[in-house]
DNA sequence: ACAGCCATCCGAAACGTTTTGGAAGAACCT
DNA sequence: AGGTTCTTCCAAAACGTTTCGGATGGCTGT
């Protein structure tokens, strides 16, 4: 690999003058200039990045760095998100450094070791729990990053997010269920270990309570992870007396309404809006939401502005500006709870299954 | 952030006893270690990555480069591949730098950066082409790389590769046809600037030539990618007299089929493997392809396998190490073509639809 | 008492940049 | 002529590691 002192010993310049050159310093001959620049692309030379950022700049790369599941698997959602960060980087001409993080090593030294070694100029943390010890330390550690959602505590520690809105967005299920006739209507709860858990189920008992309904324990599932859990909590609910029976089921995000379309038929009842069917919601509006039978109805999660505003803000934060450019003015479904934290609106999409 | 100078005062020893105590040389004392150490975690000292890569030291990172198509957007098919290659990096304690690759800037230049500024240890290629340019140049640049897919002059010039035997899965799509009665059969061709398009194409026409049957250029749709060419295609396809229509399409992959699916009503046809229906199959299998509306019935790419196989090669090529473990034992559906060019077969899977 | 060996440590160089603080010379002014 | 101001360049330091080639002192065996 050519370096900088080839390029000097060919132009017969010092290395200094070759660095200045073309990192475009105005001390330096433009005829100079044009020489050096024309032979570090005859030997194709690029600078070495850890020379570089060994010298305090810029590495032009952010990580993401998602937490994996008890099981050691990354969540279905985090595959369609990684791909639209991975687009959105690309558009601010930054390296996305995928990084996950499970249950092999301790979560503070992870964090500790990505600020600490200086490969990233700034973080994007995902999976954001109630309580979530990343945030201060990352804030302590002086590392630039945003939080795609927002912990319980986030206006006292004040950090940069973009999150979106589950409690209003499940809310508005509620609403759109109670508006259709239902009067039971069931929750199926992601664990509450994440903070978009707690945030959606508050979305609930906020629509039970406009709605003028009570909440019953009976049509609450909880800690629900994957297809077996599921069916623990389906079989006793669908099994209740026909007057205590739900006769519709909120899941939490659309792999859990899933696993409900597909066992309703083994307890006897069939998912949709008609007369004597369950109707059943989900949230993300992954992309085989729309072909299930019956199609889910869902809140889609806007991933696309989500990822362009965590970017924008990242961006802001690395530079040390001000305001970035997208939140000048926010567009519609867009709120700035705080100076650098921003909620968007889940759109519901109803299609056949509620 | 604490350096090794930070530890090495405080310990009232050299760096140089730091270094090596932290890394396992056997030229320091037990006692003197432990010290080093216990002040090291006290310290959160995690050494700089920079200068540490400055040295010649491994980066514990690879990157994933995968081509944008022409409208700058990422194929569905990356984002599925994209998370099961984290998964894997992050089970070889690999971070994945994911660089998307579009047309703002020179293909050649973006690689030789990627190379030449030493951020990564080692490169998976995507997106193959027929005649990839990119292979050459890492060969020549010395940059450990593996590709997912192969090249026309694979043998030639002999490079590691995990590919996934489209022509061969195709061909058994076209058997399984022959065997329900098709005679009339379309195929759906994505860009042929993609060598896999090619090789699926290709297992099209064996498959019909071991059937028998004679290819009609009415009956193959071509470049296709997204759904705006699939109807130019399909129109004159399913307007043709009965006794020349296809009875059974073939699509490139999971996408197009999608697109056939919801099309054909429009001509008049329904979908599925019943009397008067047109048969369709599609290549991936992505989530989405079991929830289509009929089943879609396809094939599978072995993503699990290919990442596993993909990483276990590039890891031995960093370590200069002779065979990966992966390989010493292939499974089934396993062909070693060459030294380290390994072929996976898809798996056929048939649903509702074909 | 001396050579040889081992265990333990360290100074200095090297990796490839950027940046600081000037220096040399030309040009301009008075 | 002498001073000031540009323009253009550069030497050297700094960034934080790893590694090479010893150095030191204690112990062993004769």
């Amino acid at each position: 690999m050519a370096t900088i002192f080839d390029i000097a010993k060919k132009a017969g310049v010092s290395i200094t003058t070759v660095s200045r050159a073309l990192n475009g310093y105005s001390d330096v001959n433009e005829n100079t200039r044009q020489m050096i620049v024309q032979i570090a692309e005859d030997l194709n030379y690029y600078p070495n990045a850890a020379a570089r950022s060994l010298q305090g700049k810029k590495t032009n790369t952010i990580a993401f760095a998602p937490l994996l599941n008890d099981h050691q698997e990354a969540e279905p959602f985090f595959k369609e998100f990684t791909g639209v960060l991975a687009l959105a980087s690309f558009r601010h001409d930054l390296s996305l450094l995928v990084t996950l993080v499970g249950k092999n090593r301790n979560l503070e030294e992870i964090y500790r070791e990505l600020a600490g070694t200086g490969r990233v100029d700034g973080i994007i943390l995902a999976d954001i729990k109630p309580q979530d010890e990343r945030i201060p330390l990352l804030q302590s550690l002086k590392m630039p990053f945003v939080a795609f959602g927002r912990s319980l505590d986030y206006e006292r520690l004040n950090y940069p997010f973009v999150d979106v809105d589950g409690k209003a967005g499940v809310a508005k299920v509620v609403a759109y269920l109670h508006e259709t006739g239902h009067r039971r209507i069931a929750y199926l709860a992601e664990p509450f270990t994440l903070a978009y858990a707690r945030d959606r189920y508050d979305g609930y008992r906020q629509g039970l309570e406009t709605a003028g309904l009570t909440e019953d324990p009976h049509l609450l599932g909880q800690n629900l992870q994957n297809e077996e859990s599921v069916a623990t909590v389906l079989r006793p609910m669908m099994e209740l007396p026909e007057d205590k029976r739900p006769t519709a089921i909120i899941a939490g995000n659309d792999y859990l309404a899933l696993h409900v379309l597909e066992m309703l038929p083994k307890f006897g009842f069939s998912p949709g809006k008609g007369e004597n069917q369950v109707a059943v919601t989900g949230f993300d509006d992954l992309p085989f939401a729309s072909f299930l039978q019956p199609a889910l109805t869902t809140l889609r999660q806007p991933i696309t502005s989500t990822c362009t505003v965590l970017l924008d803000l990242l961006v802001a934060l690395i530079k040390n500006q001000d305001e970035p450019a997208s939140l000048l003015t926010p567009g519609p479904g867009t709120t700035l709870v705080g100076p650098k934290q921003v909620l968007l609106q889940p759109e519901l999409i109803v299609r056949a299954s509620a």
